[in-house]
DNA sequence: ACTTGTGGATCAGGATTTTG
DNA sequence: CAAAATCCTGATCCACAAGT
């Protein structure tokens, strides 16, 4: 037999149902019962026909019971439900769109997902999490090399999006300042608007060739950039851990909230 | 008239919370 | 800490409406 999917498998009164439970437990973190959802449904149902319902619920692995005479609290399958078909989202006045992007500073990647997630943070009242979304290889706008001492050179890295990330390259000997200046040039001039994959193809040859003085300054320079933004596209921040303590869900279980911490 | 589905009321019992 | 109060559950029965 086919299978229905989830909208079909809740009728209307169901949804509504469902939708008030896990709004309450969202609110209140505590089990919701019959009684509280026959109440704040809307539906003018009994808390026996709620009941019913709930049981039809629990068999579709929406809502589970914690103990026998305890309400019911939704289940990561629910949660989904709510999320796909029940949440509904209504669009935020154009001032307060302003202002939230007032907020977020633009200036470098970094702190754009740290004030983001604070931001998230603020506004939830929960913990803030936010990933930098991977990026499809950066491409580069502009090497610079600087000589820090004896066989030690700062990478300098600079990508389409203003992204910025040092590399500091250990070489095998010293390479003065003119150099230096002459292996940033030829891979300005041979590598600007390139991604390092198409980079690494292009120059592998082109270095081998050239047999300059510099080739092993700027095969390293290759080599650690690439690294560099590779590490960089998985960056995350995290704020607001606190708001963790006031769950009272979370925080009557020290163990799961320990848990949770270590994930920090 | 009979069957079926839906919804409400009641009851007994379990678990938790409150109270003295 | 034990008893009482409260809350919740599943089971059962009954009433009613719609379909056959």
């Amino acid at each position: 037999m086919e299978r229905r999917s989830a909208p079909d498998q809740l009728d209307q009164r169901a949804q509504v149902l469902l939708k008030t439970l896990i709004e309450r437990y969202i609110a209140e973190g505590q089990p919701v019962g019959s009684r509280a959802l026959s109440k704040f449904s809307g539906l003018d149902l009994s808390p026996a026909t709620v009941r019913n319902v709930m049981a039809d619920l629990e068999e579709m692995g929406f809502i589970a019971s914690p103990h026998t005479s305890a309400g019911r609290v939704p289940t990561p399958h629910g949660y989904r439900f709510f999320v796909d078909c029940l949440l509904t989202v209504r669009p935020l006045p154009q001032e307060r769109v302003h202002e939230i992007e007032s907020e977020l500073r633009r200036d470098q990647p970094q702190r754009l997902i740290g004030s983001a997630s604070q931001l998230l943070s603020h506004l939830t009242h929960f913990a803030g999490v936010v990933v930098a979304p991977r990026r499809l290889q950066p491409r580069i706008r502009r090497i610079e090399f600087l000589s820090l001492s004896d066989k030690r050179v700062l990478l300098i890295l600079v990508t389409g999006e203003g992204d910025v990330q040092n590399r500091i390259l250990f070489t095998g000997r010293t390479y003065s300042a003119a150099e230096l200046v002459r292996a940033a040039n030829y891979l300005n001039r041979h590598c600007a608007g390139l991604t390092f994959e198409e980079i690494r193809g292009r120059l592998h040859d082109e270095l081998r060739q050239l047999k300059s003085d510099v080739t092993e300054l700027m095969n390293a320079a290759v080599e650690a950039g690439g690294e560099a933004l590779e590490d960089a596209s998985g960056q995350y921040a995290i704020s607001g851990e606190r708001n963790l303590l006031e769950v009272e869900d979370l925080s009557s279980d020290m163990a799961r909230l320990r848990k949770l911490f270590s994930l920090f």
